[in-house]
DNA sequence: CCCAAAATGACTGAATGTCATTCATAATAG
DNA sequence: CTATTATGAATGACATTCAGTCATTTTGGG
């Protein structure tokens, strides 16, 4: 606010944070600019100096979320497990995140989808992308994995199936535990095949 | 428009039409609810008569692709085939609907995806899901994939799975042949594994 | 050095224009 | 004549804009 340049206060980190709070609990329909800018403790007009439009902050929401699977899965996957252990821990984690933030990834997928950020879309999963693929690689080097497999490509795959099957248990039904722990275990034997994991 | 009851005309299919129309070319933000009437040759009024909302469109849109989808199946897909052969012209087939449907499938997400509208998706879908559990049924019954995989989930991770691919390759790249047939391929020994298809 | 004067640019919020939605009325049909 | 369906102008809600404000920084004359 004032003193030697620390208290900056970023105001679109504000924004940012202040537009996935309304975002999440009323919805991407009902938010009006002036929920966001209220929770931000900002001015209407100032909004538009950091973003071009309501829906340009999705972008920004999305990198917050990407890194916070990332972080998560930092955390939980130990990369010097097996590739059968990392796989479920994988799945684990992002279930739980899915479970943890479904009103933020729901409200994600439908940000990004709407209008031109589509294409941002590839850019900001770009690490995750990496980071599955590091995996892979990995593994693959290791002869724990077939040999036939393309790791970028497979690692779109395994990302795509893991998080669709997280998303239709978590978005759709109001799933029971055991629902959860199945279709989990359904998508652990799924990506276990498709990566033709050898057990030693 | 008047004789025996034949031409009652539906208007709500025209809206549907026209809306499908509309949106794909000028997107989601930027259709107006007058373009929409506009095209169907109706009254501003009229279209609330048949939708609440503008957004109250996307389920009936949703289903009409979703026919197409099935349609296309049914006509490529032969049942009697083996199991490779079916996984491959449904590939291929969903690949080729993605081609040439870009615009109305990410549609589709944005519009699903937003609003109260998400959990409309698991009826919409529910025939795709039923023709490729079948499908599953099929194969597993002759002993053609794992025994051990539950063909209802499945069948929406092998959905997933392949959607996910084509929307990457047809969304966010403009990818050169060579490169879509490498991810077909890929997603095809993806799913292929995933299954634990058997060669006899 | 010191202090006005001038420049800067982040910030504001009322004003504007664009729609989605509603509603009083009209047309149509049974 | 009544019920149903259709109309399109009127309404109100909001996203976006813009003419200013104000704290801070820069300049240059003493």
């Amino acid at each position: 606010m004032s003193k030697g340049g620390i208290t900056i206060e970023d105001k679109k980190e504000r924004i940012v944070r202040a537009a996935i709070d309304v975002l999440c609990s009323k919805g991407l329909e009902k938010t009006k600019v002036s929920d966001i800018v209220k929770g931000a403790g900002i001015a209407q007009g100032t909004f538009y100096l950091y973003f071009p439009s309501k829906l340009a902050v999705m972008p920004s929401i999305a990198e917050v979320m990407v890194h916070k699977i990332l972080d998560a899965l930092h955390q939980s996957v130990n990369l010097n497990a097996s590739i059968e252990v990392q796989l479920r821990s994988f799945i684990g984690t992002v279930f739980t995140l899915h479970q943890e933030n479904r009103e933020q990834l729901a409200l994600l997928y439908a940000g990004l989808a709407s209008s031109e950020y589509l294409k941002e879309w590839e850019a900001i999963y770009a690490p995750y992308y990496r980071w599955v693929t590091e995996m892979l690689n990995t593994a693959q080097s290791a002869g724990h994995i077939r040999d036939s497999l393309n790791t970028g490509r497979t690692a779109r795959l395994v990302i795509g199936a893991i998080e669709s099957a997280a998303e239709q248990v978590f978005l759709f039904d109001q799933a029971d535990e055991g629902e959860i722990e199945a279709q989990a275990e359904e998508v652990y034997a799924f990506v276990a095949h498709a990566l033709g994991i050898k057990v030693l």
